[in-house]
Parts: C-alpha cells; structure tokens; sequence
DNA sequence: CTGAAAGCGCTTACAG
DNA sequence: CTGAAAGCGCTTACAG
C-alpha cells in the first residue's frame, strides 16, 4: 500500500493537517515539527498523491495537447517545445495524436475534459471540434475554431505569397502548387489563396493539385506523377510541406530534370530536422518556438485568469535559401 | 460551475449511487431510471471527473512516457506509436521530454509518480533513475534499468555487427565507427562493440569516435571535421545514428568525396521519415512500431496483474539498401 | 431495482 | 503554532 498523509501523521506524531502544511508550506509550523514531518516522509518514502490534490483544489496542472502525429518533423518539435515550456511552468503535457482524424479528434477532447485538464492547445482541421458551450481554456494553433478560443498561427499568407514570388523573381514561367486535402480547412489553405492570388495579378497561369494527407506522405506518389504528366514543363514548384517538397525533388531527378536548372522548387516548415539533414531546400521557415512559447502562455495566462479577451497572434515567418532556387 | 454528478441525481430525481451505476453500466437499473438519468446528464452537459474516479479505483489510466525528445525522427515516431496504441487500450499518456538530463530524468520520475500513473516506458541512459524500491510497473526501452523492470529493445549488437559487415563486404579497407557520447550506457554502445569485435576478429584498424550528444547534432561538425582531418583515406564509415550519418554524407561530399566509390557510409535507426526523405541511406532499421507494441503491452500486462516476471525481449532489426554503400 | 453511508487522499476554514 | 471536521467528486459494499 502506498503511503499516506495518515501514515505520515501518525509516524511524526502530529495531525494531518499539520503534514498538509508542511507539505504546502502554509501557515506557521516549528521549525521541529517541520523536522519531524520530513524525517517521517523520507523514512516511509512518501510521496504526495496529486490527484487527491487537484481533486480538491480544482486544479490540475495538466495540459492537452492535440495534433496530427508527434510523427512528422514539424509537429515533433512543436510538441517538444510545447512540453518542455510547459514543463517549467509546472503543467504536464497530456498527449494526444488525432491522426487528422475529426471523431478521434473528438474522443480526445471529451477524454481532456473528462481528466479535468485545465486547458488544452490543439492543431486541428475539424471546425465542428467545439460546438456546445465549452468554458475550457483552449488555444488553436493555426486555425480559427470559435469565438473563445484563442488563435495563434505564422503568417501562412505572407508565407505563401514569399514562396511564390521567390519562384517568380527567379524565373520560372511555369509554377505549380501542391497542398493537401482541399476539402480541409487548414492553414496551408491561406498559402494555396496567396499563391493563387499572386499568380493571378500577375496574370499566370496557375494550377494547384493535392494530396489527401499530406502527414502520411505514401499517397503524394499518384499526385506527383500525375503533375509531372500533365505539366512535363513545369519548372516551379511551391510545395505546402517540406516533405512534400523533398518527394517532389526526388520524383524529378529520377526524371532527369536538374535542380535548380531545369525545375526550381520550394517548401514549407522549415522544422529544425529538415533544416539539418536537408539544407539544400530552399523552404519558408515557420517559428516553431514562438508559436510553442506563445500557445502555452496564452493559455496559461486565460487558466490563471490574467488575461479574457480572446487573442490573435500572428508570427512572421522567414526564408531560408538552400539551393533548389 | 461544473456540474457533478449530485446534479444530475437530482434533476433525475434519483440518488447519486444510481446515477454512477448507470454511468459505470453496474447493477440493475430499470430502462425507465437509466433513461432518466441519460436525459439529466444530457441537460446539463455533464462530464464525470476522472480525477475523482481515478482517486476511488486508485487506477488512473495513465501511462508516463519519457524520452529525450519528441524532436528526433526516431522518438517522434517511438511516442507516436506508444500514444496510439495506449489509446486504443483505453490508456493516456503523460509525455516527458527529458533532453538526456539526469536530473529532469529524476524531477518526471518523481512527477509522474505524484500523479499516480499506472506505469511508466521510459528511454534514458541514467542508470541511477531508480535506486529506491520502486514498486511503479515500468518498462525500459533499449536499456536494463533494474531487475524489476522489463525490458524492450531491437538487437543492437547485431545491428552494429550488420553495419559493419556491409561495409567490409562491399570492399571497405579502412572503416570508422563514430558514435555518441562515450560515457552514456546507450544502447548504441552495442553497437560500437559489435563493430569493434567484428575489426577484431578480421585484424583490422579500428577506430571510434564520439559526439557529445547524439540526438542534438550542432555538435557533430567538429568531431566529423577531425575524423576526416585524422584519416582523410577512410572509405567506409557506420554511423549509429542516421541523422549523423546524413551530416557525414553532407560533409563528405562538400570533401569531393564521391558516395558510394570513394567513401561508403551506413546509419542507424532507418525511421520512417528518414527512410522517405532519404531513402538513399543505406542503414539499420529499428522495428519501431514491434518496440513501441510490445512496451504498451508488457507494462499494461504488469499493471493489471496479467504477468510477473520481468520479462526481457529483443526484436530483430532489418537492413535498408540504399545507395551509400 | 434503489438509496444512505463510508471512504479514496488530500486541503482548508475554523477553533483553540 | 496545531488539530478536528468538513468536503473535493466519485464508487462500492451493505441494506432494504
């Protein structure tokens, strides 16, 4: 049986309520009795049971945390970043994967309110997400979800427009897009309008094609093949994801097409990982940290009561210059 | 204020007892009262408290899992799959990145125990995490922890050996090791046996090098520098880690080297993501998803009184042909 | 088929 | 400076 505040009581000889304060250090307490309490909780190894705790102070310290898949460079060090702040900050990271799923999605966050989580930071494409009265904290990182839930994103607009004109300034005559699902309301949606906007005041042709999960990159194969087939004279490519961008290269120089020659091509995220191990893309940079420190404060800040008003934030994103423009 | 279940008992007009047997599907209650009960909760949106549950069932559903970062290809994908299948056995995960500190290591040992979690998978090269009597079911991965606690891991000391065969088998004459941090116990010290043994045996040079920490790669220019500096005629070298197999691809061929004639080179982990954005990479595949399965099982198996013993089990790691060898 | 009571391990007014 | 009592939101014997 594990021990108890009781056990501890009765070792030290004092009331519970004695080793409760001592434990929280609240009220006054000599500094014997102090002594006494601790020498009891090493001798029988105690340790505090938090859920008794949160139980009673309505309190949890536990934070959800839900995206696609810890599987993926981008979301890999968002989540990392995410648990590392909040672990300074004395919140613990409930883990959820939704594998873009909207019913897991779902699941997931009846099971972080059922576990009395005090707020939750969620990447989700699943509009219908929060539809009753939800008075839990929440921050939705790149997507707008309802009027209380505050929103903090990279500018996936400017982001998509740098891309574009990157390709255009440097040449290309004929640039193509490729993003995921277009029936999911993501924040690569933003960089799909940019591009096609940019493209349009500059009266191009443009042309995007998707790939139904751009996470789970084993169907990007048929979609790339078939851009290839219908624009053999493509020769920019603006892909919405940096692996998407790195399948692109390799379908293309197993076609013979030479980089940046004959076909130029950009990405998106510019996680840390890609950075490292591919830094010859040339790819738009998402500010991974910040938008990890922001989501936690943010929503720390609404679990503390110090902030109310629903928040925007938006964080500038960069270039970084590899070598496939 | 969150309602509970006594307010559902009375806008159902029955005792709470009923209202948890009908919640926990315990016991006999009439079609007339469960519906009644049904419609309450629904009114008011009820949501019951795990918390409380958990305190009660002293079960909490709650599974620790610690490793240095989600941030790395191999780990993000290890968490990934721990996650889903926790999930799918109705367990959640309390995420823990421990950034190879010791004594973050201690600090999540200790937290996730204050939190009552059921068990705990941990990665960790610290052999003193848990020197006290630890009754907390525990499964380690790729590392002996205590005889309490199982063990799961792939056969790093073939996969070293496999590496090292490749490469002599394709003709290497001079073959380097380079490796993590020496003084760690990881896993990939296995590995560095295997490859010193196998050299052994055949009265070959061998050498090893060593990278200050192997999962944050800023690192690794230095000692891949000096490896060339001190043996600018190696022509094959076994990577443990795939990452800084990359970085040596990349500074190799910055070198002049031509990959696979003049130098031939061999990583360690083959991830799914590396494997689809580098699939070039001859290297060792870790069975991720056969690690991550078996982990979720033992520990649940232990948590719920199923099995005892402490068990220790080791998957068989695969080759990935690329074309660096 | 249903309810009153005790208890999970803690904390906090309230007394003293 | 310290303790007895009530309560956080649940569940489960035990009665009826």
């Amino acid at each position: 049986m594990k021990p108890k505040i009781q056990d501890v009581a009765r070792i030290a000889g004092v009331s519970t309520t004695t080793v409760s304060r001592v434990l929280n250090d609240r009220g006054y307490i000599s500094q014997k009795t102090r002594d006494k309490v601790y020498s009891a909780m090493k001798e029988i190894n105690y340790v505090p049971n938090d859920l008794a705790r949160s139980l009673f102070n309505k309190r949890s310290y536990l934070i959800g945390v839900i995206v696609p898949s810890t599987n993926h460079p981008f979301f890999g060090e968002l989540v990392a970043d995410i648990e590392n702040i909040c672990n300074e900050k004395g919140y613990k990271v409930l883990l959820c994967n939704s594998l873009h799923q909207p019913d897991k999605e779902k699941e997931y966050w009846d099971m972080l309110r059922r576990n009395q989580v005090d707020g939750v930071i969620v990447v989700t494409y699943n509009r219908g997400l929060i539809d009753e009265k939800q008075q839990l904290p929440a921050v939705a990182i790149d997507h707008y979800l309802s009027e209380n839930i505050h929103v903090v994103s990279s500018d996936n607009y400017k982001g998509g427009e740098m891309a574009t004109k990157e390709l255009i300034e440097a040449g290309c005559s004929k640039i193509i897009h490729i993003n995921g699902d277009a029936s999911l309301d993501t924040p690569a949606n933003k960089r799909m309008y940019a591009y096609e906007q940019v493209m349009n005041e500059e009266n191009r042709f443009y042309k995007t094609y998707h790939v139904p999960d751009v996470a789970f990159l084993d169907q990007s194969s048929d979609v790339i093949k078939k851009l290839f087939h219908d624009h053999p004279d493509v020769d920019g490519i603006f892909a919405s994801d940096d692996l998407l961008a790195i399948h692109i290269l390799q379908y293309a120089e197993s076609q013979g097409y030479r980089i940046p020659d004959d076909l130029k091509v950009i990405g998106y995220d510019g996680s840390g990982l890609i950075r490292s191990i591919y830094p010859s893309l040339t790819t738009i940079i998402q500010p991974v940290y910040e938008i990890a420190w922001s989501s936690v404060n943010t929503l720390i800040e609404e679990v503390e009561g110090k902030k109310t008003e629903t928040q925007e934030q938006v964080f500038p994103i960069s270039l970084w210059r590899g070598t496939t423009i």
